[in-house]
RNA sequence: GUGGGUGUAGCUCAAAGGUAGAGCACCGGACUGUGGCUCCGGACGCUGCGGGUUCGAGUCCCGUCAUCCACCCCA
């Protein structure tokens, strides 16, 4: 027997709240991608290794998760699949196998979880789950600003309001850095030392430039302009790609304008990101108590075409949600409903020859649509009583030898404390005036039916 | 991957080398047809795991695992 029953490290159970809680999330985030005209779109945990490797970077490829091969190769250690690091790659793997069952503007949204084997921290795990937009087929700004749009409404209707969109582009920083005469095979490295000017601040940078390969001049040079804006634009229009991914940018934020993003956007030259993919504008949304990033994306012109061969343009977004919901649990976010989940009705027994009255009544009181729990035995009423306070029960039933003679049914109301009998046959038509709020939750039905089949294929396995 | 903190009851934490405790939660009773409040009682532990020092280790040392924080990186 197992010493522990701890989750392997970095995964996590979900308990009944936490699912709420996710569920209640996951399903804005859907409804919301939905009305943008996303399609759903899943694909499997598990993805040929090649697929994988030398599409996320020197770091990426490190933190892949991978499996080892059955049978007489598990023992060499070989490795055929992976688990999949993100959403995109796999879409640009769909895409190129799919392409001619798919629309030529191919807009899909995904909601699935992806592993890590990162060094889990807060906000951070090594499974977890992305919600995905990508748009495939244009390299209109107008995808950008859609995409920038859709992620600043899911945050709009989650709650949030002081969040910030940034926005960067992949060109403008590569016309930037061979301006100042730093060479190409440093440029990854200078990003990334440029990304945290925030936190260790110029001098900090310049040290690290230089350590990292970068000349004195080319350094000062770099951190001149992210100080100084005219210097910055004289840099990046040096060349043509500068000039137009400045005219790119100008472009998406003129646009968003006319959306919800609307004064949420904010152009940010030292925004990098991490992953090799990009090939133009680059997002990435926070907020203030959070240290990380609630989300990023960006166009990668360049990702479909290596498994299709054929340049097929693309960009997207992602959210993360465990980020999300870091930040709305401690900001206490949720809806009341949300946080505390019970049934409406907890039907009591009160003595073995009455379970079946018992169970015809919650049967009669679920046909109606009322969430329903039975107390499955027949313990002293102070029992149920307890029992249904500690379950969140709304309404109490009670059916005693007295209730039963009398064709009625006592009903409490946990909250008030009030009670009332009445006919077994008006009990449904009463509960709905005595708390209109409860009865039938289409939407709960519908959030566990469509969304996580897959995962919860996986955790049968 | 690097540096640091913390691991004791289900949870939050005490015990400063000498008999492992409290609060909350849990269970039972006061209250044999009514939860929350009150009172009384009960159960609760290989002190993360393995080694070492010591007459004696929850306490000191080494290792290991877990967890948290800061880096690194990211959603």
């Amino acid at each position: 027997m197992p010493s522990h029953t701890h989750p392997a490290r970095g995964m996590r159970d979900f308990l009944p709240d936490d699912v709420r809680r996710r569920q209640y999330v996951i399903d804005i985030v859907r409804r919301t991608y939905e009305r943008y005209g996303f399609e759903p779109l899943e694909t499997p945990a598990l993805e040929n290794i090649e697929t994988l490797t030398g599409k996320y970077g020197e770091e990426g490829n490190r933190l892949i998760f991978k499996v080892l091969r059955r049978g007489e190769h598990e023992a060499s250690g070989e490795t055929d699949l992976a688990l999949r690091y993100d959403l995109t790659v796999p879409l640009a793997r769909v895409v190129a196998e799919h392409r001619a069952q798919l629309p030529k503007f191919f807009k899909r949204y995904q909601i699935q979880p992806v592993w890590r084997a990162d060094r889990p921290a807060r906000g951070r795990f090594r499974e977890f789950f992305q919600c995905d937009v990508d748009a495939i087929g244009s390299t209109s700004p107008v995808v950008e600003v859609e995409m920038i749009a859709a992620v600043s409404e899911v945050l709009q209707s989650l709650g949030f309001t002081g969040f910030d969109v940034q926005l960067n582009h992949r060109e403008l920083l590569t016309a930037m850095l061979n301006a100042a005469g730093v060479c190409a095979d440093r440029h990854t490295d200078a990003l990334v030392s440029i990304d945290k000017l925030d936190k260790i601040g110029q001098d900090g940078v310049r040290a690290e430039l230089v350590a990292r390969g970068v000349g004195d001049a080319a350094a000062a040079t770099c951190l001149q302009a992210f100080e100084d804006k005219p210097t910055f634009d004289r840099l990046v229009s040096q060349d043509e790609r500068g000039k137009k991914a400045a005219e790119n940018i100008a472009a998406i934020m003129a646009l968003a304008e006319a959306t919800p993003a609307k004064g949420h956007i904010n152009f940010t030259p030292r925004l990098a990101r991490g992953l090799s993919y990009y090939t133009g504008a680059i997002m990435e949304i926070s907020v203030p108590d959070l240290a990380g990033s609630l989300g990023g994306g960006g166009r990668y012109d360049g990702l479909i075409g290596m498994f299709s061969g054929e340049n097929i343009p693309a960009c997207g977004f992602s959210l993360g949600l465990e980020r999300i919901l870091v930040v709305m649990t401690e900001r206490q976010m949720f809806p009341a409903d949300v946080q505390a989940s019970g049934p409406d009705v907890l039907v009591t027994i009160f003595a073995a020859d009455s379970r079946i009255e018992s169970l015809r009544l919650a049967e009669d009181l679920r046909a109606a649509g009322f969430r329903v729990e039975m107390y499955p035995e027949a313990d002293k009423l102070g029992k149920q009583f307890k029992y249904a306070s500690a379950r969140n029960a709304a309404l109490v039933a009670i059916l005693g030898s007295d209730e039963i003679v009398r064709g009625e049914v006592t009903i409490k109301n946990m909250k008030s404390g009030e009670q009332s009998s009445l006919p077994r046959t008006a009990v449904a038509e009463h509960l709905r005036g005595l708390r209109p709020d409860l009865g039938p939750r289409t939407d709960l039905g519908s959030r566990t039916s469509d969304l996580g089949s897959r995962t919860s294929d996986l955790d049968k396995q």
